[in-house]
DNA sequence: ATTCGCAAAGTTTTT
DNA sequence: CTTTGCGAAT
């Protein structure tokens, strides 16, 4: 296999690289998973051997897409490929003693570490009224991303929410050892503390590991920078993948100076840019592009494409939310009805997943096949975790949340009295509550005989634990009665049920055939800690996508709608007053702009409902920022959609408008703006007076006809000026249809120039 | 022990 | 408009 076959320079550049940091920039489309494989395939064939190359990646998805893709170039080596939480659950199960846990500690997800958390604060005696349990998680989530262990973390001084942490965490973090158990944050705590603090496991390590590399650079945390970095210290030949102009999970602890700064962190980094796009139209990658370019924190970059320029990018403005859904639908019913493309071609995506509601009904409507991205997950479901509860504790019998969770699943008439005695009881003598459960002889009959039925159950399936894990499975909801339980339910959702635990034991049995060996079930929950909901969406199936902004990352489609472009949505309201937030919304939209190969469409509506009110809506300030000369800007006519005709066509089922079918033989009832506004670039008043206050812009540099943004109701145009000096009035004929008056020495408007 | 009802809150979520 | 959680009521 040549691993060089039609690769461009800059490609080939990378692929060759062998030692060394190495530093891949890697635009929307660029080929980078390919260069990636075809690097590692590379190393192979100069003789490295692959145990010695370790591929961190952050979603299961993309480290099973890189298998493959190796598989097919260079079938039969095995290169360890993983998340970077997996090579961490795998590292920390060999040394767990070093965090003071054995080697079958259970990882907590995010509802289990909510109750160890839940309880912490109860122990502690914290009163918690002026924050939240929440602020409290993100806090010591912080924290521990910044390898503070309980000792070491101390808030700024006068920061109450920190305080209230800093007494939580030490109990927090007790009662996940006690329990024998991590969450996904320590997974990468552990580890890196662990190489910090021990320089022999960090040498044999580095040793081990020579070849990193690691995807989605700009996704790093400060946990997961301090591994990658302990780990290429001996042997620093770490490759770093990513694009700065992707980062977009900073509110998660994701630090975008990781790979700014990886060519300070790394001196004699090899830098490599891969420019050229192969996914999408010149129109598209203009816009993007463009949008892009008003960040101020990135490294720049030029891209470019020799696709053909495709259709102009539609910017489409729609009376409300429902015009908006029903046209998307109505634009994919007519475009599959006629061959031209099929389901699957298409993606909506929207900033929050509250708006999938309407898109939903509208393809409905329109007949449209459709799968969402994700709302409810299968593994979050009650009696997928009642199930799993009973795993995990024949795994771990210190896992108290699991304990908790199915001592009386189904009911055994163990009340909350009876265990909070046996709590009471597991904390004098430091015990697991199971074992507790064992040991404990204050009970009254009736609660003793509870509570010995329970364990009788747990002994038996221990019984169990040698054989195959669908075994386990079956026999764990037959003796603990909970099939029983769900099946002599009358309720619909109880037949739903026994559907769900039906198809957990049958995942179970595939496991089995995929996994055989030792130990299935500790392998098998590890799998299941790990595995996410957007991992095993169906890209395959006949359907529209639809999700969140953030969940398109790494995906791409022939046609994609972004809807909702609106102030306080996109960027999103918590977002609107903070440069750097501001920059994450930029990029965020410029991920899903870049999503698009043929078609791209970017649509708001001028009034949306939203939280049970109607409201005006002010278009998105990106919008100012794209190359609107260059796009077809589509205005529908305002009114036509008023009742009360509109109600009554949905009831015919018959679709009377088309607000903006492009095909020729139909006709639009919008009036589409020709390609003849100029471009503008929103100049804010301080740089518009030579970076000074924007106090005191001179009233005189307003006028009649100019394009101005106000903070409130969005872009506008001036339609007349009248007054002087303080008085001087401008009346603003906004976008969104609305007309108001300001005066211009106290209002916030704010010029924007032609360019 | 389950069910009902009302109040409160409501980004994004690779693991 | 929704979903969720808690306390009261059966």
């Amino acid at each position: 296999m040549d691993v060089l076959a039609s690769l461009t320079p800059a490609q080939r550049t990378a692929v060759l690289h062998v030692d060394g940091p190495l530093l891949v920039l890697a635009g929307p489309g660029s080929g980078k998973t390919r260069v990636v494989t075809h690097r590692v395939a590379h190393l192979l064939q100069q003789g490295i051997p692959a145990r010695h190359i370790l591929a961190l990646t952050f979603t299961n998805k993309a480290a099973e897409e890189m298998r493959q893709r190796l598989a097919r170039i260079a079938p039969r080596e095995s290169v360890w490929m993983g998340t970077f939480h997996a090579f961490c659950a795998k590292t920390l199960r060999i040394h767990a003693a070093m965090a003071g846990l054995t080697e079958n500690f259970s990882i907590y997800d995010t509802s289990d570490s909510d109750k160890a958390l839940k309880q912490a604060i109860a122990d502690v005696n914290v009163n918690l009224t002026g924050t939240s349990p929440e602020r409290i998680r993100s806090i010591i989530s912080w924290a521990k991303n910044q390898l503070m262990s309980p000792d070491d973390f101390q808030p700024r001084s006068g920061n109450a929410a920190g305080e209230l942490a800093r007494r939580i965490y030490p109990e927090y973090q007790r009662i996940l050892v006690s329990n024998n158990a991590v969450d996904f944050d320590d997974l990468l705590m552990h580890v890196a503390i662990m190489l910090r603090e021990n320089p022999e496991l960090r040498g044999s390590l580095d040793e081990r590991y020579r070849y990193i590399l690691v995807d989605e650079y700009q996704d790093t945390n400060a946990a997961q920078y301090a591994i990658a970095r302990a780990l290429s210290i001996d042997h620093p030949n770490l490759a770093a993948t990513g694009d700065p102009d992707q980062s977009i999970y900073g509110w998660r602890g994701a630090d975008i100076n990781n790979i700014l700064d990886f060519e300070k962190d790394f001196p004699h980094v090899q830098v490599v840019r891969l420019e050229q796009n192969y996914r999408s139209t010149k129109n598209i990658l203009r816009v993007a592009d463009q949008l892009i370019a008003n960040n101020r924190k990135r490294k720049h970059k030029a891209l470019f494409t020799d696709n053909p320029a495709g259709e102009p990018v539609r910017l489409v403005a729609y009376p409300s939310e429902r015009d908006e859904a029903d046209s998307i639908a109505q634009q994919i019913a007519a475009a599959v009805r006629t061959g031209k493309r099929q389901a699957r071609d298409f993606a909506i995506f929207y900033r929050i997943n509250a708006l999938s509601r309407q898109l939903e009904q509208s393809l409905r409507r329109f007949n449209v096949a459709y799968q969402v991205v994700k709302g409810v997950e299968f593994y979050q479901r009650k009696e997928v975790k009642d199930v799993l509860a009973y795993l995990h504790l024949l795994n771990n019998p210190r896992h108290d949340v699991a304990f908790f969770r199915i001592v009386n699943t189904p009911s055994r008439g163990i009340g909350p009295a009876t265990l909070a005695k046996v709590r009471e009881f597991a904390l004098q003598r430091g015990l697991s509550m199971l074992e507790a459960s064992r040991q404990i002889d204050s009970l009254n009959g009736r609660a003793r005989k509870a509570l010995a039925r329970f364990l009788a159950v747990y002994e038996r399936l221990s019984d169990h634990l040698a054989g195959s894990l669908e075994e386990l499975m079956r026999k764990t909801v037959w003796e603990s009665g909970y099939l029983e339980y769900l099946e002599s339910s009358d309720y619909e959702e109880d037949v739903q049920r026994v559907a769900n635990v039906q198809e957990l034991l049958t995942a179970a049995g595939e496991f089995d055939d995929h996994h055989p060996g030792d130990n299935a079930l500790e392998r098998y929950l590890e799998n299941v800690s790990l595995a996410s909901d957007t991992d095993d969406f169906d890209l395959e199936s006949d359907q529209v996508s639809l999700m969140t902004m953030h969940s398109a990352k790494g995906l791409e489609f022939p046609v994609v709608y972004v809807v909702a472009a609106e102030q306080g949505l996109l960027p999103h309201e918590r977002s609107r007053h903070d440069e750097t937030q501001l920059e994450e919304e930029r990029r965020l939209m410029f991920v899903a702009l870049t999503r698009a190969e043929h078609e791209l469409q970017i649509s708001y509506a001028q009034k949306r409902m939203f939280r049970g009110e109607q409201r005006h809506t002010v278009p998105s300030s990106f919008l100012m920022e794209l190359p609107r000369e260059e796009m077809n800007v589509i205005q529908p006519n305002v009114g036509w959609h008023e009742p009360p005709w509109e109600e009554k066509s949905w009831d015919d089922g018959d679709i009377s408008f088309d607000i903006n079918s492009f095909d020729d033989d139909d006709t639009p009832q919008v009036k589409e703006t020709p390609a003849t506004k100029p471009a503008f670039k929103l100049t804010t008043a301080a740089q518009m007076a030579g970076g000074a206050s924007a106090v005191g812009v001179s009233p005189d540099q307003f006028q009649t006809g100019m394009l101005v943004h106000h903070p409130e109701y969005g872009p506008g145009t001036i339609a007349s000026l009248s007054g002087k000096d303080k008085k001087r009035t401008a009346t603003v004929q906004f976008f969104s249809g609305e007309e108001k008056r300001f005066q211009l020495s106290f209002s916030p408007l704010t010029p924007m120039k032609a360019r």
